[in-house]
DNA sequence: TATGAATGAGTTTTCATTCAT
DNA sequence: AATGAATGAAAACTCATTCAT
């Protein structure tokens, strides 16, 4: 007759949603938002559709918190692999594999988010998130520049330009255009934005 | 007892085709394919809504239609531009000039093509075009190692990061994250890739 | 090519949008909002759902625009039937057919009116509604009072008996609880407001 | 085997159930029938939404049951106010203030059940429950007659009309059209009544 | 050829009812 | 007996496509 422990109902309930959002991101990922049918999430998550309503609002709800938990996730693993490095190229390093691991591991979210979308709705989120990694990037490239590893210069474009060439070398991966290892990818990338920031 | 040449019919036909694809460009561009009803591109284009059934098969056939459209003014326009140069940097600058005008003119279509899209059936169209860009880029590269302007490397990587970084900066550009003028980002551009070039 | 005269539109367009609120009229009426499909509005007009839509915004639009109709002929009606008498009497006989004669011919919407709507929503149109007819007592009423066909008193709380009787001997017509003729019927409920009037 | 008096688990589920049609009148009562959600009734209750299921058979049933439960309390009610009087006025008085009390403490049953009903299943219910009502006045009316008190005639319009007042009273004391207190409510009510059975 | 009103299949969302715990 | 999460049928509404004019 009591309440079961309230703790207890949270944590299902949380086990639920994540299950909910990473059927999602799979089917977001492969047919983008307007294409995706809630009937194809509730398959994916192997329940009835009436259930997802039962843990999200709505299919934008859905979507949207995907973005923010893959969003939130992405920048804990940047976090993470960047603090572990102490020169420019380690640093350097830990961010781009960063990110080819963590879209590796969710090559769905990567459309979903990278490309800039489709519906201006989705501008502001993708751009906030670029915006967060540019900032990132921007720190370690003036760390670099004060302990004279590089010279000082305007890094603004720079860290884009290092976004541009993640997003791309991912999409090919991707879609089987190219087939290095992940490791080589880091590697050709860290080169490349290298080159960028010499004189 | 006809009397209408057929020739002349075939160019009254091909004017209120290309009307018509102008005008989805736009749409499409500003909606994505999803989001964009045919009443928009009736709108847009200024005839009704079932006028456009008598010009193409469906909504897809138009956006088929467009891409292809777009892709061949996009190839015309940076052959003209790479013939006129010499050099590695003034082919380059053309070619990238061209994409940066192109898209300018044509901002719509750029989140419509560049962006991989969504459904697995764009992927292919999205790839062949920028296959037939990498390709001239190729042949830039190849040119100017044979003349003795650069070193001879494995040019691939750099042509898909040079396509990268314009799709990235034009996209900046559109939504107005940097505000450079067109004849400033084409060199800033031309900067990054040569130096991408260097050993 | 020409647009056709706009007014011939509009008269088309009004013309289908009184077909479907007959058809709303009849369908609310004998199910009330909740239970009534668009489907069976769509039906009963002989028109696909679909059409309904290109006519009016929602379910609630089309019922909110037929209780708005209903009233307005309502109205029209008892000013009609009222002005053309001159004493209490043929003045209040007036009323009453008026609203005998109109539910009898809307028998579907009379439920929907005048029983106070089930879902508070509703209740602001219905006493709106109620509250105009009272005002037309009212001033029947008052004139009658300075006339001297009656004494003054307040005559408030006879008005709304007044259309609690007429909308009590409605539905029990329409129900097949009694089963007087009009007139007779309004001749029954004329005696009774006047007894009502008396000191 | 058996230890449970069965009697006794009966009551026990009888109490469940008179509490479960409590709530429900309060909640059928406030947003009727359609808009009313198992769950409202459920927390209306206290109770879990499936528990519902193991009194009653379905939201229909509820309804039913609760229209019946009400229908029996309000003639009890009927019988011991009108059974307390000598006179016409008395008795009149007792049926009236009966059902000024019943309602205005059930309010939410008043729309539910005086309101013809939408449905037609519904009308059924409510015209026995008025015929019952009116047999009642009938009887009442017959007596004065006999007695003296009004003359002879017949009474069956009268009965109807007695009904429909006090619905309409009550009614607009509900919505706060009206804000007299019950005892000069019933007041008016019975010298409009007497009114209308004078010659 | 051009129109735009009409169509109805397909989509999101709701909620009475069931059922495993 | 009680619970409340899960279900899925059903409803409102949309929009690509058709077709009578």
């Amino acid at each position: 007759m009591r309440k079961t422990n309230p703790t207890r109902k949270k944590v299902l309930t949380d086990f639920r949603r994540a299950e909910i959002l990473a059927a999602a991101m799979v089917v977001f990922g492969k047919k983008g938002f307007d294409a995706t049918r809630m009937d194809d999430v509730a398959q994916q998550a192997r329940i009835a559709k009436g259930t997802l309503y039962l843990y999200f609002r709505s299919k934008r709800d859905i979507y949207t918190t995907a973005v923010q938990h893959a969003s939130a996730q992405l920048q804990a693993l940047t976090n993470e692999r960047t603090g572990q490095g102490h020169t420019l190229e380690e640093k350097l390093k830990g961010f781009i594999a960063a990110r080819v691991e963590f879209w590796g591991e969710n090559r769905g979210l990567h459309r979903m988010l990278l490309s800039i979308g489709r519906e201006a709705t989705h501008h502001k989120q993708t751009l906030l998130m670029q915006r967060a990694s540019v900032d990132i990037l921007l720190r370690i490239f003036t760390q670099a520049a004060e302990s004279g590893e590089i010279t000082q210069q305007p890094f603004e474009p720079a860290a884009w330009a290092t976004l541009d060439l993640i997003r791309g070398a991912n999409e090919r991966r991707f879609l089987g255009v190219t087939k290095n290892a992940p490791e080589a990818e880091v590697n050709i990338l860290v080169a490349f934005v290298l080159k960028t920031l010499q004189q």
